[in-house]
RNA sequence: GGGGCCGUAGCUCAAUUGGUUAGAGUACCGGACUGUCAAUCCGGUGGUUGCGGGUUCGAAUCCCGUCGGCCUCGCCA
């Protein structure tokens, strides 16, 4: 029976009680089949959903069709729309009515699947990935795939509408010092020599910025070729932007209203603006890191200065050597058994931590015979509170005054951290971000955007004894900050800007170095030779010497953008084609060996690694 | 480069913690059934427990190595 697949009526999502009578024409895949010998019904779907087909014996060459049908066959039906009466389905939006089918095409036939389409389950990710064309038939990653649509199309109106062209950039490029490992292509032509893909397009875009073209924005790829993580993959996708003649609150001003027309788009959330905003030194000294999820409490506290006199090793240690001692209290403690928080202690000691002393706060004697419990006259709280377990009996004596100045009531669990500042905030961020999930404290459903500013232009790097850049070498510094680049440059804040949403950094950018002497300047901090400077930049040294505006960007993560919006697990959920932890795409099979006439083309030979 | 978790039927998982013939659901094959909607019911096929070695009377289970996946530190915006 051929049925017109060309020229279908509607989508299997489509059709609803009012469509009754309709004669119509649907193509898609099976989605499952109930054969009762007699009367026989399949779900039909599509991306847009599902629609049940009814297949009556007295139409008997459809019938005969149907009853041989298996999941994921392809098939085109004609039919018409008929109410199910008493049978409808509530749980489906097309459940009200069904398809009396009169002719039926099999368009395509299907092997045993690999694993369900139909299904919810997980398969195993690596076989998910060798067959990705059947993973991404799920409507689930249809669902997500049709929102990246959507948000990367609401970029592009959102630009275009503020004047901003869209130009293309090289991939077949030369290295540029974002810090991470290039991919590399050889040349044919030039032998021994080799192009390096884009990390992104930042310098690419500075020099729109000093052609004239005012406002640049492009949907890009970008490469690095470092180990990979959940939210990390060697290819992304960034919306690269700047802007000519700018301050920061410029560049801000528009990625907030892309990011308003973005959640907008994909979720029909409306975003009030302007975006709370907060320095780098209040984020780190708040949350321990410069990319705080603000969703939820368990902020860290400085104690340096109450805990300065006790008699314990481990803080004088810490404060004698320049550190820190801060702390997190928590509270609702029953969820946080002893196996808990030895747990936590283990995973400190697997990011080199040393471990992670804690005190429980407790009603006083309500544990009698514990002999960390001392009466006040002993150090005891007045009152009715006392430290319990983990390091109790070092800082008792100081249990009234850290209690009350942490607001810590009975229940609460105080955990501590000493140490290098550095040290402090990353490992007291691990313990906040895992209470959060422990006491489930996180709230669902709340979106928290907020813009990181004032970050230091420089951190110094112990091992190469020199300057880093905190963001890239195109920074620009505040202007207030500017006389301290020969005094102090440690203490010079940039013109960058972080947009963070829940813990996520989702964009950065900054206002860049127009003026050749400060940029020359910065290099020199940098340990970047003037030699060095003019044979890896000379391209952007010498366009600023040719009139360059004063202008700043800033790129945002499009994937990592559709993975908080879509509420996806992985990045890798939200690229069509993505990569194992290894670099390896399991659909492809690549990287893979290249014949010998190609390697001789390009003037290479391989060398293995000895084992 | 380091740390952790995992690998059993095509797929998802189980196997009383070292014990006799490695099970279940699903998929697949055959049969029954005219209102199901993850259809149901009956029967069947399907296993080098990732791979290699070791310990043991005996290994899916313990040990070593190796391959692969995931998480993570380093690395990377």
């Amino acid at each position: 029976m051929n049925v017109a697949y060309n020229q279908r009526t509607h989508y299997c999502g489509q059709l609803r009680a009012g469509d009754v009578g309709k004669q119509v024409t649907l193509a898609g895949w099976v989605n499952s089949s109930r054969d009762h010998g007699g009367m026989t019904f399949v779900d039909l779907r599509d991306h847009t959903g599902l629609t049940q087909l009814r297949f009556d014996p007295k139409n008997k060459a459809a019938h005969d069709v149907a009853r041989d049908l298996h999941n994921e066959y392809v098939i085109a039906v004609g039919g018409t729309v008929v109410s199910r009466g008493e049978w409808v389905n509530a749980r489906l939006p097309t459940g009200e009515i069904e398809i009396e089918v009169t002719a039926i095409d099999l368009l395509s036939k299907c092997d045993p699947l690999p694993f369900q389409v139909n299904d919810d389950f997980e398969a195993n990710e690596d076989l998910a990935l060798h067959y990705r064309f059947l993973h991404l038939r799920r409507p689930e990653m249809q669902r997500i795939f049709r929102m990246r649509h959507a948000i990367a199309h609401a970029m592009r109106e959102f630009f275009n509408e503020k004047g901003f062209l869209e130009i293309e950039t090289p991939f077949l490029t030369k290295s540029t010092p974002e810090g991470a490992r290039d991919y590399l292509v050889p040349s044919r032509v030039k032998a021994g020599s080799f192009y390096a893909l884009p990390q992104s397009p930042q310098l690419f875009k500075q020099l729109f910025m000093i052609a004239g073209f005012d406002r640049y924005a492009q949907i890009v790829r970008c490469f690095r070729d470092e180990d990979l993580r959940l939210d990390r993959q060697p290819e992304f996708t960034q919306l690269d932007m700047e802007m000519a003649f700018v301050q920061r609150d410029d560049v801000m001003n528009i990625v907030e209203g892309c990011f308003q027309r973005i959640f907008k788009a994909a979720l029909g959330i409306d975003i009030p603006l302007p975006l709370p905003r907060m320095t780098e030194h209040e984020a780190m000294e708040r949350f321990g890191i410069d990319r705080p999820d603000t969703r939820f409490g368990l902020e860290l506290r400085d104690i340096t200065d109450i805990v300065r006199g006790v008699d314990f090793t481990v803080f004088r240690e810490a404060i004698e050597k320049s550190g820190v001692v801060k702390c997190i209290v928590a509270s609702g403690g029953e969820k946080l058994t002893r196996k808990v928080t030895d747990g936590l202690t283990e995973e400190l000691r697997g990011m080199g931590g040393g471990g992670l002393p804690l005190v429980k706060v407790a009603a006083a004697g309500s544990q009698g015979g514990s002999p960390s419990s001392l009466p006040p006259s002993q150090g005891g709280i007045e009152g009715g509170l006392e430290f319990q377990t983990g390091i109790a009996k070092f800082i008792q004596p100081i249990a009234s005054q850290l209690c009350q100045a942490l607001g810590a009531k009975a229940g609460d669990t105080i955990f501590f951290m000493p140490g290098k500042y550095a040290d402090v905030c990353k490992y007291l961020h691990h313990v906040r971000s895992r209470l959060g999930q422990i006491l489930e404290v996180i709230p669902e459903g709340k979106w928290n955007l907020l813009w990181i500013i004032d970050f230091p232009l420089l951190v110094w790097n112990e091992e190469e004894n020199r300057w880093d850049s905190t963001h890239h070498p195109f920074t620009a510094p505040l202007d207030e900050d500017v006389h301290l680049l020969e005094s102090n440059p440690g203490k010079v804040r940039d013109k960058a800007y972080d947009l963070v949403l829940n813990g996520t950094e989702m964009a950065g950018g900054s206002i860049r170095i127009h003026r050749p002497d400060v940029q020359k300047k910065v290099f020199s901090l940098l340990g970047i030779s003037d030699e060095e400077a003019n044979e890896k930049f000379e391209f952007l040294l010498d366009a600023l010497r040719f009139g360059a505006p004063p202008h700043g960007g800033i790129a945002f993560g499009l994937d990592r953008t559709v993975m908080k919006l879509a509420n996806a697990n992985s990045l890798r959920d939200v690229i069509a084609f993505p990569k194992t932890q290894r670099a390896i795409c399991p659909l492809t099979n690549a990287p893979g060996p290249v014949s010998k006439k190609q390697l001789d083309e390009l003037f290479l030979s391989v060398k293995m690694p000895s084992k």
